[in-house]
DNA sequence: GACGATTTGGACAATAGTGTCTATTTTTAC
DNA sequence: GTAAAAATAGACACTATTGTCCAAATCGTC
């Protein structure tokens, strides 16, 4: 095999310079996510990123290589949109409710149901055991730890005496569940929700959330 | 095309005589849950059932007939089960509380956890936008009107006095996100959810869900 | 045991896809 | 403008897979 032999194989382009490189990785994670890894030809990435198919065999030797870039990329995407959206939610809290649907309605439309999202949730649910390494780096560091994240901020709103939540991480999963409760069925569609089914989610979510978790402060009107 | 002309292609095999029916669709089932559609040879599904190639070939006509039919048997065994699981819930309940949990748990270990509940929504995921028909199908009478029945099954526990339920087809949807809360990750590492796991998951479930849509008979105690 | 139905194994053509190679063209930078 | 880097197009070998055809073997039933 001797890894290339400096001739002809010198092909092995600088990752500096790119220019193809974006439009090869969007057509791959569209066409990856619509057709699996198994389904998805180059050919019809190459066609879909309006690219040679020579060229995607100079950026990523196999197509292998390339279907772990593409994951390393919406990984990398979905994660700063997280962040995002954690840090958006407000110290102090002033008006509760419509700030947890805020928080809500932010979390799907920005990275659980954009584009991202649905790459991630198919691409893991369909290849994740055939990529363990890949699957556990998700896990990890992926996306997923909205769970450990939100429960620090169910804890902070426990202790500053604004809910009652006995197990925070516990609430955080059912927090994830409810919002997303209304919206699965159009998701298994692969459809994207409406503004609206995503506000109304979130608001319904957030209202039952909030009688099973509120501290009883006002007297039920 | 012609559609065959008696003489040898006659091969088409009374749907009465079966024998190797069984073991081809269970084999089936599990390769292409496995590997996607694309992904699955005839091959590799004929090994696993311990059949000729051929007998495949002479049952379904070719690889789309075979999956069609793999969806259409565990769609039915999956929607006995689902019936099951809803008869068994009682018109006039007693124990609210450890009977909505006994029904979350049977829904979850018999319906949406088994084998067949892990083959029809990654199936459904994956290679739904290809086959619409199919995928219409399965939302109409398939193991999604879940939510229909489940509305139902609300809407007699409200009328009966025992719940407050202004919405019961958002609570059904919301119900169906909460027994699943806990659940998620396992499901998605492709793992079948311990029996301690669905009875835990259950129980938090319907603990936020009477928090949530109790009638306050009891004083808080 | 004989008959028809079913199953099997192997050979086969046709197709589609991967990955390589090479020569040529375009782009970028100096 | 020129030279290096990157992109392209096409031909190619190789493999895997689908679906067909056929002859032989096996099974079930009377």
């Amino acid at each position: 095999m001797k890894s290339r032999n400096a001739a002809s194989q010198a092909k092995t382009i600088r990752p500096a310079q790119c220019l193809k490189r974006v439009p090869i990785l969007d057509a791959a994670a569209e066409v990856f996510c619509r057709e699996g890894f198994s389904g998805a030809s180059i050919d019809e990435i190459a066609e879909e990123a309006c690219v040679s198919r020579q060229t995607i065999y100079n950026h990523y030797r196999e197509k292998e290589t390339l279907f772990v870039a593409v994951v390393a990329d919406v990984t990398a995407r979905a994660n700063t949109a997280l962040f995002a959206a954690l840090a958006a939610f407000p110290d102090k809290p002033e008006n509760l409710r419509e700030e947890l649907i805020a928080f809500a309605v932010d979390l799907n439309r920005n990275c659980l149901y954009n584009q991202d999202g649905k790459f991630l949730r198919k691409l893991v649910q369909s290849e994740g055991p055939r990529y363990p390494h890949l699957f556990e780096a998700w896990r990890e560091h992926g996306p997923c730890k909205i769970g450990t994240a939100l429960g620090a901020i169910f804890a902070r709103l426990h202790h500053q005496g604004l809910l009652h939540i006995p197990d925070c991480d516990l609430a955080a999963r059912q927090f994830t569940a409810l919002i997303n409760a209304d919206l699965q069925m159009t998701t298994l569609f692969g459809e994207t929700p409406t503004e609206a089914q995503i506000r109304g989610s979130a608001e319904q979510a957030v209202d039952l959330f909030l009688r099973g978790y509120g501290v009883l402060a006002e007297p039920v009107r």
